[in-house]
RNA sequence: GCACCCGUAGCUCAGUGGAUUAGAGCGUCUGUCUUCGGAACAGAAAGUCGUAGGUUCGAGUCCUACCGGGUGCACCA
């Protein structure tokens, strides 16, 4: 594509003198392999009549592309239509695995995601942002990028206050020697409940309210004061490890590329205040009613505090720690970072107040933002109530649809079903998730494309010839499959850009269903043209895996 | 009230300003084939692309206003 772009841009620049980058776009089977609408585009700047113009260009269009080019027409109001050569066509699709974006190379891009918070449950929203922030790592780093994929959770703050009042509680006092009485199993669903608790506690008892408060202050010096000895410090440390522990299960269980790095907040809440302190001498920050705050407004956004009139540094305050923190072990060309959409205008003045103290990161800042997960049914999930839906009971969920399937399907076919349904749909959307369709054995899904690779593998077993090298001619159905196996460079670098990991999803099933579509009307074992249509089986296998390995997703030769 | 996101087939969703005809999957209906793994293929029905204007040679796509849904708007994260 690129180098038919480049004679396109040489012949307008031969014909009419003039320096455009011209749109060149696949377009429909029936009208050619490419097409482009400069002509009418430049019908304007030339005050000539479309059609004119396209042909103009055409001819020397001809004589530049050669043998590349099988036939050049013109359609409707001024499309150029180009078909290429079977060879040049073949040549692409032999070339399709090779030829990556490189939008990255030499860069350092971070990705933080998941950002999962001690004490809290996993809900079902983590697990969708933990494996969108896995595929778009993956994107990126496709593109030639040094990725550094980064976690990052509250060990301090209100919500952590809320979940030790309530854990203190539940123990009877600041016993953390009862603390061994939990069972392991059981940790994550009774942190879960005490956070519920001391969430509801917050919230409708004054006196409880006044205690957790308090409760925030020590959590706070446990991290000033290097505190592991004291009782308080012992149940807080020992309950921040099993968040992690069981973090690092549902990690296990999804087999997603492992973090590079776990920032918790604690270690870049010091970096922050020191920041907004400065920050308020030289007036980027102001105070108000005895906080400190930035003014989004002058900026067409809100006011945010930033260090509440208790002396603590909000949430605010620590992405400042983390944003720099970033920049000064890092020095990237990019960070992105992806969180609920619900954090969208929040981030935006963030961002804005680090612009304000360091220009450079903030520019370099990208904030993706995922919708709600929806159970299907519209229900919406939250971590406020108690009967939350966890990340771990949508696994269980695709499980139990699985099972009941009959095709008793593994854990890998589970976790494609998960993994491509959370995959299929443009990130900023909500997502409303469906397990039994997930992992449907037919229709657009994970296990669909995975049958549809070891289906393909399966034949390549079969066969008894060896692959051509190059595809030079088509019969039959294997032109189109050729063709639809040559977008595959172009649908990554869609991607790629618009860090949209659904492009993919959206390919490979097209790509599939062309497949099908060949296979039903052209045998490939024993035909003549075997030679031929192996080697396009093979592509079609390796782009489908290669494909899917984009997602996080495995392509086993059987199921 | 202000800001941001979203309204496309019964449901879930794609859709780079372009092509006589807006596409998939599921669901519904009808066919094909004694299968190189049928988890297939072919076809039908189903749409005033929320509404009304505007820009453009051309609008599902861009602009404006409304309607409907969601989210956010200082001491939560």
């Amino acid at each position: 594509m690129e180098t038919i772009q480049t004679t396109l841009q040489g012949v307008i620049q031969d014909v009419f003198g003039l320096d455009i980058k011209p749109e060149l776009t696949r377009t429909d089977e029936q009208f050619g392999d490419y097409a482009t609408n400069v002509a009418m585009q430049l019908a304007g700047r030339l005050r000539r009549a479309p059609r004119e113009v396209a042909e103009e260009l055409s001819v020397s269009l001809r004589g530049a592309l050669g043998d590349q080019a099988a036939d050049i027409t013109i359609a409707g109001p001024g499309f150029i239509n180009i078909t290429l050569s079977d060879a040049a066509l073949g040549a692409m699709a032999t070339g399709a695995l090779s030829s990556k974006p490189r939008d990255y190379e030499g860069k350092t891009v971070l990705v933080e995601y998941s950002d999962p918070n001690p004490f809290k449950p996993l809900h079902a929203g983590h697990l969708y942002t933990t494996l969108i922030g896995d595929m778009i790592a993956r994107l990126v780093s496709v593109a030639g990028a040094q990725t550094v994929r980064l976690n990052y959770g509250g060990d301090v703050g209100l919500h952590v206050a809320k979940s030790m009042w309530a854990i203190c509680r539940d123990l009877g006092g600041e016993l953390p020697e009862k603390l061994a009485a939990v069972p392991e199993a059981d940790r994550p669903a009774w942190l879960g409940a005490n956070y519920a608790a001391g969430n509801t506690a917050y919230e409708d008892d004054e006196q409880a309210k006044a205690e957790i408060v308090a409760y925030n202050k020590r959590v706070y010096a446990l991290h000033t004061d290097d505190d592991h000895d004291s009782p308080f410090a012992q149940i807080y440390w020992t309950c921040r490890q099993w968040s992690y522990d069981y973090f690092a299960v549902l990690y296990d269980q999804l087999q997603v590329v492992p973090f590079d790095r776990y920032i918790p907040e604690s270690s870049v809440t010091p970096l922050g205040v020191r920041t907004v302190q400065e920050g308020l001498a030289t007036g980027v920050f102001e105070e108000s009613d005895g906080a400190v705050i930035f003014d989004g407004d002058k900026f067409g956004l809100h006011k945010r505090v930033f260090i509440n009139s208790a002396g603590l540094p909000t949430y605010e305050t620590k992405d400042v720690g983390l944003s720099l923190t970033k920049w000064t072990d890092y020095q990237f060309d990019k960070s992105i970072i992806i969180t609920a959409v619900e954090q969208l205008q929040y981030m935006q003045v963030v961002i804005k107040a680090i612009e304000q103290i360091a220009p450079e990161p903030a520019q370099r800042t990208t904030h993706l933002t995922h919708g709600v997960v929806k159970l299907k049914g519209g229900i919406k999930m939250s971590s406020r109530r108690g009967n939350v839906v966890t990340a771990l009971d949508i696994l269980a969920a695709a499980r139990e649809a699985g099972a009941a399937t009959g095709t008793n399907p593994d854990e890998a076919t589970i976790l494609a079903a998960v993994k491509y349904a959370f995959a299929k749909n443009r990130i900023g959307g909500d997502t409303a998730y469906d397990p039994v369709e997930s992992i449907a054995l037919e229709g657009n899904s994970g296990p669909y494309l995975q049958y549809a690779h070891a289906r393909a593998r399966s034949i390549m077993g079969k066969a008894t010839a060896t692959p051509v090298e190059a595809v030079t001619d088509f019969d039959g159905g294997e032109r189109s499959l050729a063709r639809k196996i040559s977008e595959y460079p172009d649908v990554m670098a869609h991607a790629v850009s618009d860090l949209m990991p659904h492009h993919i999803c959206s390919y490979l099933y097209e790509l599939a269903q062309t497949f099908n579509r060949f296979y039903e009307n052209n045998q490939v074992v024993g035909n003549d043209r075997e030679a031929v249509r192996l080697r396009l089986v093979s592509m079609y296998a390796d782009v489908l895996q290669d494909g899917l390995q984009l997602l996080g997703i495995t392509a086993p030769d059987r199921m």
